[in-house]
DNA sequence: TTGACAGGCAAGTAGCGACTTGCCTATGGT
DNA sequence: ACCATAGGCAAGTCGCTACTTGCCTGTCAA
């Protein structure tokens, strides 16, 4: 199980994520493709391969395997871990 | 300005940040020992020192100072950008 | 069956980041 | 004035991590 701050240390791979909130369960070619047209990022396909294996092993991405593709689906939920560590005092209604 | 989430990336900053929500406004010589007798943390005065440097240009830490101490203040309000940016599906109540 | 496509594995490289080391500045107490 | 305390600066070391490179496996269509 690896760290959930470690994987979002990564600019790649928070483009990621930022892709997949776009549109979920893309397969790692149209993730390559996307990344370098949409975000600017330009990475080899074995780059963002291990990118994925990182926020997979966070629980940032789930996969799900159907004949020659993988569909990568985000997951925000282990995201709910930093607002409970460091609470944020309650936003004061101006007045 | 430095990168949030390069900042939450490390361990003994994080543990920074628990020391501070748990008792605000520290000065340096005061988070080395209590990281040291309370984290298990093990570090030395200058390695803290720069870590509180990154949470700063981070804005995780606001500092202020008076005679020859130096107070760290934790801010978290740059965490909100992080729930903004990935957001939570509302959480179905269970059917 | 053959080839194209989607993906995986593993070793090597290079740069960044955490930490150390040694010395320096500044404030306050006596 | 002197010294202890609180903190700062900067160069150097070392390990981790992102990325590359080269090759391999598995699936599907003709």
């Amino acid at each position: 199980m690896g760290d959930l701050f470690k994987a979002l240390s990564d600019r790649t791979r928070r483009a990621i994520l930022d892709e997949l909130t776009d549109r979920d369960g893309q397969t790692l070619f149209e993730i390559c493709g996307r990344l370098i047209s949409r975000h600017g990022v330009s990475a080899t396909r074995q780059a963002i391969s291990q990118h994925l294996d990182v926020l997979e092993s966070a629980g940032l991405v789930r996969t799900e395997r159907s004949g020659r593709y993988k569909f990568h689906h985000i997951d925000t939920s282990p995201l709910r871990e930093i607002g409970e560590r460091w609470p944020q005092p309650a936003k004061e209604p101006d007045k």
